[in-house]
DNA sequence: CGAGTCTTTGAGGGGAGTCAATTCGTGTGG
DNA sequence: CCACACGAATTGACTCCCCTCAAAGACTCG
């Protein structure tokens, strides 16, 4: 629904603090990944286009630091969030040569950005690459297959599904951080960012999360989340 | 919701008439495909479970004839429909090495069935064979975000959706054959029977569409249809 | 023909959307 | 350093679409 900014913003943000761990270019994720090793590290600051939708899809990317949302514009001009990319995900393997959604810096980010030209080729020849492959689609699958099954529950379950997602997806301890604004986590889930609002403000009152500020929120009942999602 | 039939049954169907074409075994389609050289073409009678959620994912499947609905259970108890896989689709190609899913033969089904082992080995050394891999895991994409998208949209455009799908999926003729009952609609599309019936019953008395039969419609204003889903 | 399932139709209630106003938080300019 | 401007987020009132519950038809199949 929001026109996404047309500049990027270079400025420091209030928002720095709600930082995610960066994925270590040195620990298994990608030591283990044979595509990873093949590409380059770009920075795009707060607000840039990463690539936009029906452009050729010429690279795949890797978050190292800060989260990417991917998006498409439905023809009733409603936008649909496709996903977060948070480090260590992939984006940008397209099934076809173009790209079918947006891809955005929601923060500051470092990616390592690969040719897919050069991807295809080496996985021509070695087995681990074609696989590697394989794998990042698999796991696309399962992400939309959760997003699917997510969309036919209520919004109290979609919303204490998210914070538990992204509370398994950043640190461990347990203070979670949003790095993306509600009017994405809205689009994301299927509801408005009023209904957010208020279900935060329902479990914020039943005890079983507490909102340091907007983007920082706490676990105080962290089965209590589990045991709604069921 | 409606728990499956436990044991297949193998007698004539009142809806046998309701059939799709079968996938041409020496047409393009499949003389193209190089996995489907390596399978046998297997027969399962209406209602039959063709494998089961957490069993060893050992085969990968390609119908021939018939219509395939995979599912998942819910904890609460509800039951998600994945996919209808129709003549010519793959399914059974799990992320992991178990299924995630149930799969059914809605009618009387043929399928190439293919071992998932002999597939890997082959893909090894055949290029074709492993971008075919990604070929069909690409659609499964497509197909997941495409009803993605239908989720966060009104009981009228999911269904005039899924009716337009189905006219493109089956015959290009005007007439349309649901081969599954609307409970697996329902939880295909996340709405209720009823709202499948009420409907359905808004788009005849439109003039848009023209129920011949619970399982056979006919488009009678398709452009109206592609207007409503935009 | 009768049992059972599938589908349709009806009445009523609730969850989430829409519209609108207020508060909060941030960055800007004096 | 403080006041202001602007968007983000929250809160409230009202509406409506769809679900729930219930019952009656339609169609198979034994």
């Amino acid at each position: 629904m929001a026109a996404e900014l047309p500049v990027p913003r270079c400025s420091v943000s209030c928002y720095d603090d709600c930082v995610l761990p960066p994925a270590k270019l040195t620990g298994r994720a990608l030591a283990d990944d044979p595509i990873a090793k093949m590409g380059t590290l770009v920075r795009y600051p707060r607000g840039a286009e990463i690539f936009g939708q029906d452009q050729p899809a010429e690279y795949l990317y890797q978050v190292v630091t800060g989260a990417v949302r991917t998006f498409r514009i439905l023809t009733d001009g409603r936008r649909q969030i496709c996903a977060f990319h948070l480090p260590g995900d992939y984006f940008g393997l397209e099934p076809g040569d173009q790209h079918a959604s947006y891809a955005f810096a929601i923060s500051d980010v470092q990616a390592i950005v690969t040719e897919r030209e050069l991807v295809a080729r080496r996985a021509d020849r070695r087995r681990d690459v074609a696989k590697q492959l394989l794998v990042i689609r698999g796991k696309e699958i399962q992400n939309l297959q959760d997003q699917t099954l997510l969309l036919t529950k209520t919004a109290e379950e979609r919303i204490a599904w998210f914070i538990l997602q992204m509370a398994r997806r950043t640190t461990s301890s347990s203070t979670v951080s949003l790095p993306m604004p509600r009017r994405d986590i809205a689009d994301y889930l299927g509801v408005t960012v009023e209904t957010i609002s208020r279900t935060l403000g329902q479990l914020e009152s039943a005890g079983w999360i507490e909102s340091m500020s907007p983007r920082q929120i706490q676990l105080k009942n962290q089965a209590a989340l589990i045991r709604l999602v069921s």
